[in-house]
DNA sequence: TCCGAGTCAAGAACAGTGTTCTCTGAATGG
DNA sequence: CCATTCAGAGAACACTGTTCTTGACTCGGA
């Protein structure tokens, strides 16, 4: 493997450098970032732009991928920092750091849980990390109730093809969970980003006032509802 | 009150073409709907439509009052179509008529419930119908409460805060409703709209396809969490 | 009946957007 | 050293929201 060729070094840092003040831009205008504000920013002229992504979807694709990779990375680290028998911990640990994240990138986030831009369509490569989220849920009630079998909550039988296809998202990933959670955690993992978009996109109505209080309540109760202690 | 002169008539029928054709064209083009874009379909150069709304932002604006009223009345009629003590079918109802107007109007769905447009700002006469859904819920919550008091599930205490503001959003409205239920049905709310999010925006795995079912399911949950027999 | 006032649509214009194409200058590699 | 490759500039096109001017039309009152 030959030494990457200046040429080659320098693209790679431009490419840095666009996906960076673009992500500036995101942050500063919200979804609907120019290509020739991006290119204003850093003194370059739009077209230049056109060498380094074919398009503005493109240039959104990529963010979007990274902004999920970030959120998984949030989210993981969260988990990873709590003991690793301490189920309910590492639960809410999960959902205050997804919550803390999409406050902190807003844009990112709507870019990701939000209204899908017209005439995009997410791409292959974003799909893996846009699960991660609920994997980790899902790997988190399986070591409580590997822990304590006799805490299941009583629950109602699942569809069929619901549990057929819980069980291919979650057969992507080693470990065991009883399928009666699955549901729960699927619950769970709704009551998550419904809050967090209701919280971001400003959906509550002026009397709820969007607090962390809150937000520690619901996923304790469904926490409770999926059998974590 | 004299009769509407004839001009003011032909004025209110061309309001009313507009956001017909507004409304075709959202549901045709997304959120990106363009000015010119109504007025073309219309017939009309694009300056003379600022003669009935003074910008791009406030025909939105008449889109999402509207799309809010819309809402609102398909989970009313809902209700209102089963029997009144029939709680749990009640809340089914509701929540079917959410999903399905959602599903119906996906491009208003997400102007209500999407990332919010970046330079708009939801006026106060938007407010008010947008809270319709909840009241909704926690009436019939109440209803049920008021049928079956020894079916109240035990719940943890809610913390002060969200107990207070919870209060200041139902008191707009009569009924009676114990308050250990609030933060469930807060949470059956968050559900409902969060699972109808993933399903419009398409959020969710490849894996875990939308189907009524799952829907079905995971809002009887909640409902069993409310206390609805 | 006529006439000033008010209203409407059209059209041009401006600033901004994504995108394509052409051109120049510089780095690259044989 | 020289031909090839490639990054950036600039012009151009089609499109957007918005403003302003201009001419035609309708209305209410004298």
């Amino acid at each position: 493997m030959s030494a990457p060729s200046l040429r080659a070094r320098v693209r790679s840092e431009m490419t840095e450098e666009i996906l960076a003040a673009a992500r500036r831009r995101l942050a500063a205008d919200g979804a609907n970032l120019s290509l020739r504000g991006v290119a204003r920013d850093m003194g370059i002229v739009a077209s230049a732009l056109y060498r380094y992504f074919p398009s503005r979807d493109d240039l959104l694709t990529a963010l979007i991928t990274e902004a999920y990779e970030a959120l998984a990375a949030a989210a993981g680290e969260a988990d990873a920092r709590m003991p690793r028998a301490d189920a309910r911990g590492r639960w809410l640990a999960v959902a205050h750091a997804v919550r803390e994240w999409a406050l902190a990138h807003p844009s990112e986030y709507g870019l990701l849980y939000g209204t899908p831009v017209p005439g995009y369509a997410a791409p292959q490569g974003t799909r893996a990390p846009a699960t991660a989220v609920v994997l980790l849920l899902v790997a988190i009630a399986g070591d409580a109730a590997q822990e304590h079998p006799d805490a299941l909550p009583p629950s109602t039988p699942l569809p069929d093809a619901l549990r057929a296809d819980l069980r291919k998202l979650i057969d992507q990933q080693p470990g065991e969970i009883p399928e009666e959670l699955l549901g729960r955690v699927f619950a769970g993992w709704v009551q998550l980003f419904g809050l967090v978009s209701f919280e971001v996109f400003g959906r509550t109505d002026a009397a709820i006032e969007a607090r962390q209080e809150y937000f520690d309540h619901q996923m304790g109760m469904m926490a409770d509802l999926a059998g974590l202690l």
